[in-house]
DNA sequence: AGCACGCCGACT
DNA sequence: GTCGGCGTGCTC
């Protein structure tokens, strides 16, 4: 009997976009199973691909036999196999892009080709002598070099007589560590050890009183004797040295405090029970737990995975990237212990598949990560818990651009699990949802030990500027800050921008220093005086004349954190301030020891952008200054105000956690905008009702479906050409709306001009089909090498509810 | 995506 | 002639 596996190849384009038929050899069978990473021969190579399906024959012509099995357990569960082609589906991506995307890096196909002497020798004649040499110097080279050398006829020529041998690498990248374990041999007699031999006598009364096995390098450190005299041991037949497979567990030498589960207020068991109901009773469900900022949501999460863990099920925690701190860690390590996998981007890439392999060996039964977390494969899942949902990070700027939120829901569909969207400040998708009735909606309203809400104030700027402060402190937030620190308190300042200044003007021409690869204006840094560009990384030297009229009247307007922390100096003398940005956070490591020195009061200011607005829990933080609230209110984004709402009220929940109560001051130059108004009245309920009555009125998410497509192209023309033959397509059809094609807010990164073309979409089947079927008529349009097209997809996949009924709820319950 | 094949213009 | 450029088509 024959056993035919279809592979999905790893060769992301149209025309292979599909299963290929293998023979699976018969020493094979057994080993290539569903989900299986296997080695094929594909046209003249060697590469990789994943076992979708086996089947007992074949429609195709001919067969080649799969030549190798990479791993002894399939990377790919039966389940992630689906969802991946769920995914190319949704998302328009390649099927091996989606699998690529859901394990660790490591995995993915590594090849080379390297030319070797062959049996035969080379000719004489000019160009291949230079290759002799060269291969009898070194013994190999690879195929590049040896190409460059003959020439493409030539190397083929030697190639096809044996004169030169191809061999072709197929690697994965693991690499596994490994380490000397020392172990006793039974019934030895340490009466044959000279007794002149002092160490090898330590050694082996340390090993006969204590453990009959232990690493090497730990045996060294306890007896104090060196690897010699352990060799000699080992000579003389007493124990063994043995290498073994250890995983690299970043947290190896870190010791847990264990937490034990505390208790809950009425609010949180509310909600505990909320979420623990599904996990019960074993099926589908989605909750949104909308807890203001220091509620206590932690707590219900641990108690929740207990609950699962009693049930032998597993859970995934997704947490955004910047929270996956050392306080969050522990927390999770200290009530579960070594049933935790800890995924983030800090690891190296081989901790992080250690971490994976405790998952697919069902090692563990929770996954702490942030977003590719989301593809733990477990196989027995009862809960997911996305802490901070409304996060940004969720969602995959890469092909494929999934939502984690999405993929939560599919794989709790799978596996009946329920999911638990977490947020003092929901996504507007997540609150609609959880309005109409597609989501059930916990709220807890009070903080931990009925600690009050900071008292929040808005400062006008424009009224300060009139009177006559043109410093960046207002009056008010100047005199918290002394109060702050003479009490003996720590400040948190918030400013939504790196850098020093926000860009470089001529004053003589208004000429702006603009990315010669971007269209965006480079951003002044201090410290090295230099202009960056915060899109591709372009640095050059500030400019000393302009470059438009070589006027020498050149400034740097706006504010960023570096110049905000040059005043601080400025206005209080000898204040010690930490600055967290992009800049001083780059490196390994450097993000924990800056929050740990300010833990540790090293520092009376925390200044810093995006990333200390979450999550951070400091005692002693009892004021939160908001530097300029406005400066991401008008992005030209539907989601700006939303964003600008989120990160204003995230800042201000940093403001007295504990004892002492807080205070925060947002200055802004839109005093009345909405937005600013609702955050600093608390006003959650009155901003969410209001921001999706406009988001209903101009058609935006989530009352429609949103495809983005971005052409992009270094001739501007060709770019445009394309779009409008895109839209023009896409136009004049029933269930959805053309916009554009309009040039994106930054038109040019990289060197390539962009162009988008939006549609908006009802969130119906045979529209999305619709749209589906003329994307593939898109991508079969000619291309040339220099366009790219992408496509976003911006809405609710696998939310089964009546877009109609929503509509019809939203309006009552606003009325 | 590679890679081969094949067609074509440009040079020793 | 043959070297190398690039367009086309295929990969179980």
């Amino acid at each position: 009997m024959i056993q035919v596996a279809k592979v999905v190849v790893d060769v992301p384009s149209k025309g292979t976009d599909r299963p290929f038929d293998y023979l699976v050899p018969e020493e094979l069978i057994g080993e290539v199973q569903l989900g299986s990473r296997v080695e094929v021969p594909f046209g003249p190579r060697k590469i990789l691909g994943y076992v979708v399906g086996i089947s007992l024959s074949s429609s195709a012509q001919k067969l080649k036999n799969i030549l190798d099995v990479k791993d002894i357990l399939p990377p790919l569960t039966q389940e992630l196999l689906q969802l991946g082609q769920a995914m190319a589906e949704e998302y328009f991506c390649h099927t091996i892009t989606a699998f690529q995307s859901m394990i660790p890096a490591v995995l993915k196909g590594k090849y080379q080709k390297k030319i070797h002497l062959g049996s035969k020798a080379i000719p004489f004649d000019g160009a291949a002598e230079g290759l002799q040499q060269l291969l009898e110097k070194k013994s190999s080279c690879s195929y590049e070099e040896a190409e460059q050398l003959v020439g493409r006829a030539v190397l083929r020529k030697l190639i096809q007589n044996q004169s030169v041998l191809v061999e072709e690498h197929v690697g994965d990248r693991v690499t596994k560590e490994r380490i000397s374990w020392v172990r006793l041999i039974d019934q030895v007699d340490i009466r044959m050890i000279p007794a002149r031999a002092k160490k090898q006598h330590e050694v082996m009364q340390y090993l006969l009183n204590d453990l009959k096995e232990i690493p090497l390098p730990t045996l060294l450190a306890a007896t104090g004797a060196n690897r010699q005299t352990v060799k000699a041991l080992e000579e003389r037949g007493m124990v063994r040295i043995e290498e073994r497979e250890q995983y690299r567990d970043p947290y190896r030498n870190a010791s847990f405090v264990p937490s034990v589960p505390l208790a809950l207020t009425e609010e949180q068991q509310k909600a505990y029970e909320t979420i623990t109901k599904p996990i019960k009773e074993e099926h589908y469900e989605t909750i949104l737990l909308h807890g203001v900022t220091g509620s206590g949501k932690t707590e219900i999460y641990l108690q929740s995975i207990e609950e699962v863990l009693n049930k032998e099920k597993e859970a995934i925690v997704l947490v955004p990237e910047i929270s996956l701190t050392p306080q969050m860690v522990d927390r999770f390590k200290g009530r579960f212990g070594d049933k935790v996998a800890v995924l983030h981007s800090r690891l190296s890439a081989g901790e992080r598949y250690d971490e994976w392999r405790k998952i697919r060996r069902g090692e563990v039964q929770v996954a702490i990560g942030a977003r590719s977390a989301i593809f733990a494969p477990f196989t027995n899942l009862g809960l997911i818990i996305i802490d901070e949902e409304h996060e940004s990070s969720y969602k995959q700027e890469e092909s494929p651009r999934y939502h984690a939120r999405e993929i939560a829901r599919w794989r709790a569909q799978f596996h009946q699990a329920a999911v638990v969207l977490g947020s003092a400040t929901p996504s507007l998708e997540s609150y609609f949802h959880a309005r109409t009735n597609v989501y059930s909606w916990v709220t807890l309203q009070e903080r931990v030990q009925g600690r009050p809400f900071p008292t929040i104030k808005t400062v006008d700027m424009r009224e300060e500027l009139k009177s006559g402060n043109r410093t960046m402190f207002s009056k008010d937030l100047t005199t918290s800050i002394q109060e702050t620190i003479s009490r003996g308190e720590q400040v948190v300042l918030f400013l939504n921008r790196r850098g020093y200044a926000t860009f470089v003007l001529c004053r003589s021409c208004g000429e702006v220093a603009n990315c010669e690869h971007c269209d965006i204006a480079l951003t002044y840094h201090h410290t090295n005086r230099t202009v960056r560009c915060h899109y591709c990384g372009y640095t050059e030297n500030v400019p000393t004349s302009c470059p438009n009229c070589q006027s020498e009247h050149i400034r740097h307007f706006g504010t960023g954190t570096q110049k905000v922390e040059e005043e601080l100096g400025k206005h209080f003398p000898g204040i010690r301030v930490i600055r967290m940005d992009m800049d001083t956070t780059s490196k390994k490591g450097s993000h924990e020891r800056l929050l740990r020195s300010f833990g540790e009061g090293e520092a009376d200011i925390l200044l810093g952008t995006q990333m200390i607005a979450k999550g951070l829990d400091f005692p002693k933080v009892t004021l939160v200054g908001v530097i300029a609230a406005d400066s991401m209110l008008h992005l030209p984004d539907f989601r700006s105000v939303e964003r600008t709402y989120q990160l204003l009220t995230q800042v201000s929940g940093r403001a007295g956690r504990h004892e002492q109560p807080g205070k925060v001051i947002i200055q802004t130059y839109q005093e009345d905008h909405y937005s600013i108004q609702m955050v600093a009245n608390h006003e959650s309920e009155t901003f969410y009702r209001k921001e999706l009555l406009l988001r209903k009125q101009h058609h935006y998410p989530p009352f429609c479906g949103l495809f983005t497509i971005t052409i992009s192209h270094t001739d501007r023309v060709l770019a445009m050409k394309r779009a409008v033959e895109i839209a023009n397509l896409l136009k004049g059809n029933n269930g959805y709306e053309v916009l554009g094609p309009v040039a994106p807010s930054v038109s040019k990164i990289k060197d390539r001009y962009r162009i988008q073309v939006m549609v908006k979409y009802t969130h119906d089947f045979e529209v999305i089909r619709e749209i589906q079927s003329k994307w593939r008529t898109i991508e079969e349009w000619p291309k040339d090498k220099e366009l790219r097209i992408q496509i976003d997809r911006d809405g609710e996949i696998g939310v089964s509810a009546n877009v109609h009924t929503q509509h019809r709820e939203i309006s009552r319950s606003h009325s």
